[in-house]
DNA sequence: CTGTTAGCGCTTTCAT
DNA sequence: ATGAAAGCGCTAACAG
């Protein structure tokens, strides 16, 4: 129906030129008052919207960010949305968000498609390689990545390591002495917590013993009850990569008739919102996932408009919630 | 560093036209298989990607659709999302994600910004007026909404009233007398709720008794624990607008050291992944969400390649889960 | 201070 | 079957 309205419209409408207009609305470049008032009435007379990919085409800017997570079912990822939200709109970006659907060939595509409409991405949990997003970043189309490092691309990460290490070692002061990982896929955090894992159990003289998750979700969780009730002798803890592992595992166990935490204590990494309404509550390493967010933003941005400056890696820290499902004796 | 290249290099390096190259890849003329061979081969020659803005300005399709849900920590959209994004990458499109956050002015921010962006939004769970919503809806521009019908506006739903009606039967022949249903916000999809809800006790020869959630999540059921604790009868039943209300509301009643279900059932509508792994597990009308944003999509895109026909308004229903928050008896 | 003009990179008639 | 050229709508450098 009705076309939109073009700037030259709006200038012959306040009796200037196009460029006027423009340098008006952008601000670019002050002009006599009374010149400015009557673009601006002609503007909202006229309801005038800029075009914006006639803008960014001629600006090679966008003033957008891209977000690709790994998968939006995972309160992980999107406490981590919530908090790039909010900064970047301080900062006055736009976020376009993508889920990943932990395909990496469908991640891909999203990452070009995204890349295409904005002016920097964040990866968070991506399943690419090391060498893949590696080639993605440059200057001008910087890349963050979330729970990864890889030299010469800036990244915000959680001390996995200490974290691990911190609640293996929890777990040994409470007297646990057969304590399983069941680990996550094989990318950044799961190496880091593995390793936190294995140090601290060697430190206490105990015997590290992994299992990988089929999948680092409810259905992995569940799925990990039947390794585990072949296992002898059947383990007094359970670190699990993270909270929806832990808590399908728990139902599963509940369902066989293991009780947590008398039989076996059950511990993870991540700060589902519902780690406390379960009964047993769910102690965890919490994951300031929101904060993640935030500072990723925060480093993009940087980068966008201070390109010079080599970023350091962020990083931030685990906290332990101790509760139910580790309370023992 | 090395600046993206552009399509007349490609000519230049296949020895034809920008035009004849624009044809080939877009196939939107044959050419002469030589040529087209040379063509391709300067393209990967050089790693040739279109400039989007540029195909944009020109074409004025994007092949991009938006969609701005309530609030992403919420698993009702997080599973829109989820079937949005399978049924949009088969029919060619990308979806871009926002998150209202529950804030009616970011939601407009997120519109505009959105709109620009793409063919066509979604809009789930809006917190605009019926006004607002139809004044962003044309042909060219189309809407389509979830859990909101607006005349005028191509919509998906839940026939929200049969599932509370049915819901709230449920509880009626299971031998509840007093029955509360604590709604959600004064939108659509409670006030189709509270209808059935009100209908199914009336028929029932009951008083409806109706309280409001502070916030439709998890920290509004908490406290409405505070409300329930002084009602004068004690209910022996509670609706709930949504799961999460549902899932702080049994937390604070453990608390209270209120038993559910034999003091008090819960129910609620949702399709929390975690229903039922809870304790006791909650029984719900589910919504199919993760359809809705299939459906959508579905409809959506139908409007934008099919523009002269009048979509009739999706609907689909919810389904009862009876588990143990309202094993009685 | 303001207008003019030349792109930004691609698509698409319209000729040939 | 292919090339030339005119936009798409905006910004920015340069004149005045």
């Amino acid at each position: 129906m009705r076309k939109p309205v073009r700037i030259f419209e709006v200038a012959k409408e306040a009796g200037v030129s196009p460029g006027t207009v423009s340098k008006v609305l952008n601000g670019t470049q002050r002009m006599a008052a009374a010149t400015e008032a009557r673009v601006w009435k002609a503007v909202s007379k006229l309801g005038y919207q800029a075009n914006l990919h006639a803008q960014i085409l001629s600006t090679g800017r966008s003033r957008a960010l891209g977000i690709v997570i790994l998968d939006i079912l995972n309160p992980h990822f999107t406490a981590l949305v919530k908090g790039s939200g909010q900064v970047a709109t301080e900062r006055g970006y736009t976020v376009l968000l993508a889920d990943a659907e932990e395909n990496p060939k469908r991640e891909q595509e999203l990452i070009q498609s995204l890349r295409a409409r904005t002016d920097g991405l964040i990866l968070a949990g991506s399943r690419l390689t090391d060498q893949e997003i590696a080639c993605l970043h440059s200057p001008e189309q910087p890349i963050v990545t979330v729970g990864r490092r890889i030299a010469g691309v800036p990244s915000v990460t959680v001390d996995e390591y200490t974290a691990s290490l911190q609640l293996a070692s929890y777990l040994v002061g409470l007297g646990c002495q057969r304590i399983l990982y069941l680990a996550g896929p094989p990318f950044w955090v799961n190496q880091e917590r593995e390793r936190g894992y294995r140090n601290a159990l060697e430190q206490a003289g105990l015997t590290p013993q992994v299992l990988s998750l089929t999948s680092p979700d409810l259905l992995g969780g569940e799925q990990a009850s039947a390794l585990l009730w072949t296992m002898q002798p059947f383990p007094d803890a359970v670190i699990c990569y993270n909270d929806l592992a832990a808590i399908g595992l728990m139902a599963s166990l509940k369902t066989l008739g293991v009780r947590v935490p008398q039989e076996v204590a059950v511990v993870a990494f991540g700060n589902h919102p519902l780690a406390a309404h379960l009964s047993p509550s769910l102690t965890h390493m919490e994951i300031p996932s929101r904060r993640l967010g935030e500072l990723a933003v925060g480093l993009l941005v940087g980068l966008l408009e201070q390109p010079q400056e080599e970023p350091q890696p962020v990083i931030q820290y685990a906290v332990l919630r101790p509760r139910e499902s580790s309370r023992i004796g």
